[in-house]
DNA sequence: TCCATATTTCGATGATAATGGAAACATCTA
DNA sequence: TAGATGTTTCCATTATCATCGAAATATGGA
C-alpha cells in the first residue's frame, strides 16, 4: 500500500469548513476564546469546543487557561506556515459582498502572519532590510548583519531579549499573496511589536489585516524608505 | 464571517484517505492510469474515477489522454510543494511492517519529489553545487553561476533545451524529511534525468524512492564529492 | 462491425461525523 | 453561598459522502 507520513490525518483537520474558519482566524497569531471562534465560524460553542478538542489532540491547536477563560491559538509556527501554504493553493473565494472585497484587499495589503508582518508591507519591509544590507539570504533563513543589528538597536528593538526567547531567532516565511519571502521568527515578531508600539500600524478588529497609520506612513518612508 | 481564500476547499480534497494515497503516489511526478491508482488506494476503479474527477475540478490533478488510456498526474509544481509541506506536519505513520520501515528509510534516503531529486541525496547534491560555487541562493530561487553553467554543460546537460521548456527554470523546494531546500524546476528535472540516463540512480518500483547504483556511488563521489 | 479493455455515470446503501439541545462543570463575582 | 459566565460532555438527529454493483461510454484492434 503506502509508506510515509499520513497526509490525510492533517488535512482532515482542516477540511471541515467550520474548522477552516477557526484556523484562518487563528492565523493572526493571537489567542481567542472558544466563544468568539464559534461566532466567527457561525456555529454553537459546543460545536466549536468539539472541533477545538480534535485539533488540540492533533497538535495543531494549543489552549491556554486563564481563570475561567480558555484561549486558543495555533500550536506552533510550522502549523501557521503549512496553513499559509495551503492558502496559496486555495481558490480565491468569490467575492460576495463589498465588505468582503474590502477585507480581502486589506489582508493582501498588510496583515499579520501568526506573529509577524506579511502581505505587501511585510515583503516590502523585508526587501528594504535586504537592500540596506541589514539582512542577508541564507538557505531557508535570513542572517542579520552587524549593520542590521545596529539598525535594530537604533530602532529600539532589544535583540538580547529577542535572542533569549525559546524559539527560532529569525526565519523565512513564504507569502501566499505576494509569493515572496518575508522576515519571520523572533526577530520578525519583535519588529511587528515595535511597529505596533510606535503606533505606526494598528490591528484591524476581527480580521488579521493591519492598518498603516498616518504617523506610520511618514515613519516607514523615513526609516525604511517604504512608500505605502 | 470570513474573508480570503478558502482553505477548506483544498484541504477537503486531501483529507480523504483514498485521495491522500493517490496524491502520495502522484508525488513521484509521473503519470499513472486510474486503475493502478485505484489498486494502490485499495478501492474500485469507479471510486477512484470519482475522486480523480473531484481533484481535476479543483485543479489539483491533471489528466492526459493517450488513446484509450488516461494518465493522471499532479496539476503543477505548486501542488506538489503544498503536499510536501503537509507531509512535514503529518504525524509519522506508525511502522506496521518491516517492509514499510524499509520503504520509509529508502524514501528518506533518496526519492523523487514530483520531477526532481529529494531526500538526503537531493539535499546533498544541492549543497555540493552551492559549495562549488555553481549555485547561489536567491530569494525563493537559486541562481546558476557561469561556472555552474559550464559544469552542467560538461556534465552533458543541455541547458538550451532546458531553458526552452515552458516552466520555471530553477526553483527551491523544501524537503519534508531533511527540512532543507533542494534544487527543483527545469534544471532540477534535467539533473534527475541525466542521473537516470547515466544509470547512477534508478527508480524503485511502486514507491517513489530511488536507488544509487554502484556506478552511481563512484560517480557521485568523483563529480559531486558526495558520499552516499 | 464486433469484441475487449479502460473508464465513467448512475443509483442505492451505509458509514461517518457535524450539529445543537440539555445538562454538567469550572471559575469568578457579589 | 448563590448567581453569572464560559466551556465541556453526553446524546440523538441529520446531512454528507465514500463506496460499489450495474450499466453506459469510449477507444483500439481483429
Amino acid at each position: 500500500m503506502n509508506a510515509g507520513p499520513n497526509i490525510a490525518a492533517v488535512a482532515k483537520l482542516i477540511s471541515e469548513p467550520s474548522r477552516a474558519v477557526i484556523l484562518t482566524v487563528l492565523l493572526d497569531g493571537r489567542f481567542h476564546p472558544a466563544s468568539s471562534l464559534a461566532y466567527a465560524a457561525g456555529i454553537k460553542p459546543q460545536t466549536a469546543s468539539f472541533h477545538l478538542k480534535k485539533m488540540i489532540e492533533a497538535n495543531v491547536v494549543r489552549v491556554e487557561k486563564h481563570g475561567r477563560h480558555r484561549y486558543y491559538g495555533l500550536e506552533n509556527y510550522e502549523v501557521a506556515e503549512v496553513l499559509e501554504s495551503l492558502l496559496s493553493l486555495a481558490p480565491k473565494v468569490e467575492v460576495k459582498s463589498f465588505k468582503q472585497a474590502t477585507n480581502d484587499k486589506a489582508i493582501r495589503y498588510a496583515r499579520t502572519c501568526y506573529d509577524h508582518l506579511a502581505g505587501q508591507l511585510g515583503v516590502k519591509m523585508t526587501d528594504s532590510l535586504l537592500d540596506h544590507g541589514f539582512l542577508e539570504h541564507r538557505d531557508n533563513t535570513f542572517n542579520l548583519t552587524p549593520e542590521g543589528e545596529k539598525f535594530f538597536r537604533d530602532f529600539e528593538i532589544d535583540l538580547e531579549q529577542v535572542r533569549k526567547k525559546r524559539r527560532t531567532y529569525i526565519h523565512k516565511c513564504l507569502d501566499w499573496s505576494e509569493r515572496r519571502h518575508h522576515i519571520a521568527g523572533a526577530v520578525g515578531n519583535a519588529l511587528l511589536e515595535r511597529l505596533i508600539d510606535l503606533k505606526w500600524i494598528e490591528r484591524v478588529p476581527t480580521i488579521r489585516a493591519v492598518k498603516v497609520t498616518t504617523t506610520g506612513k511618514t515613519g516607514l518612508q523615513e526609516v525604511f524608505n517604504i512608500e505605502m
